[in-house]
DNA sequence: GATATGTTTGTGTTAAAACATATATACTAA
DNA sequence: TTAGTATATATGTTTTAACACAAACATATC
């Protein structure tokens, strides 16, 4: 069905369509995740890094507790106390315990960590280019529309 | 607009609509992912071993170089080497090395490798059929359309 | 045929992920 | 209050991935 696939799998055949709309999801995803880790790599953080910091800076003064960064992280990795541990080595994240539950530790993000997500900023905005320029709003609402069917009963 | 991605990031707003739809391409996959990942570790093998393994059995005799393989991945990994090493050391996959370029070293599944994906199979046909309780076939080949689309200028 | 260039693979080293476990704190119910 | 259970984070260890480099071979060019 699909030419794009086929050459990017180099596979002529597949079982079905909705074997076809899978390996594409995990195709697409593979390439938009590559294309970002790239643009990060250039100011030495990793993709789930990156993450992080986004996720700390859309609640800026006060931070979130581990736990919450796991479950709002859209990869959820397992060593995440570990992976905060060197953006703090690197001042782009500070800890602090809460008073309220002495077990959290929360996590904020630093001024430096802000202005090095608005230097990465461009590189993102000009891969959501390229995607807007091959889709149209419509389209971009049907695929999320498709998309939520797809995981919805997977978690 | 979606629910479901918002419930799964803990997250009300987006920036836009193809941002949303670039979000649940990396969700959808994420989950798709780990699905295939729990299917595949309960007998021993990683979710790229699995590739691998599924590329090989795909040419089943004759088997393909390290650079094809990579070629071939749905997420193209550097170190192939000690990937296959670990998938010989299994007894899943065996090497040879070829008589016309003898800078290849093919790598072919074994009857034991090919054993082992059939134990796999039946998971990962009920994960499709997930898949396809939720998505009618216009439906799967309109996503495929459209993830094409969105990749299509990516690589 | 010799040299240069490009490919393919393998290895050594470093960094990060995976997994299990330990420690501290909170919550619940007797 | 106290015991028991649940939750949150951190740490120790092992495995795997990432990166740079080196060696072997093929191909093209002069």
């Amino acid at each position: 069905m699909g030419k794009i696939l086929s050459k990017r799998l180099k596979q002529t055949k597949f079982e079905s369509v909705e074997q076809e709309a899978i390996l594409n999801i995990l195709v697409a995803s593979s390439h938009l995740r590559s294309n970002v880790e790239s643009a990060c790599s250039k100011f030495g953080i990793s993709l789930s890094q990156f993450n992080v910091l986004r996720i700390l800076n859309g609640k800026y003064p006060e931070g979130y507790p581990r736990c919450d960064i796991i479950s709002r992280m859209i990869e959820p990795a397992p060593d995440v106390t570990r992976l905060i541990d060197r953006l703090i080595k690197e001042n782009l994240v500070e800890r602090y315990s809460s008073v309220e539950d002495r077990r959290l530790s929360l996590a904020r993000i630093t001024k430096k960590g802000q202005s090095l997500l608005l230097k990465i900023k461009p590189q993102i905005d000009s891969l959501n280019q390229i995607i807007s320029n091959n889709l149209s709003k419509p389209e971009s609402k049907q695929l999320t529309i498709l998309l939520e069917k797809v995981y919805a009963k997977l978690f």
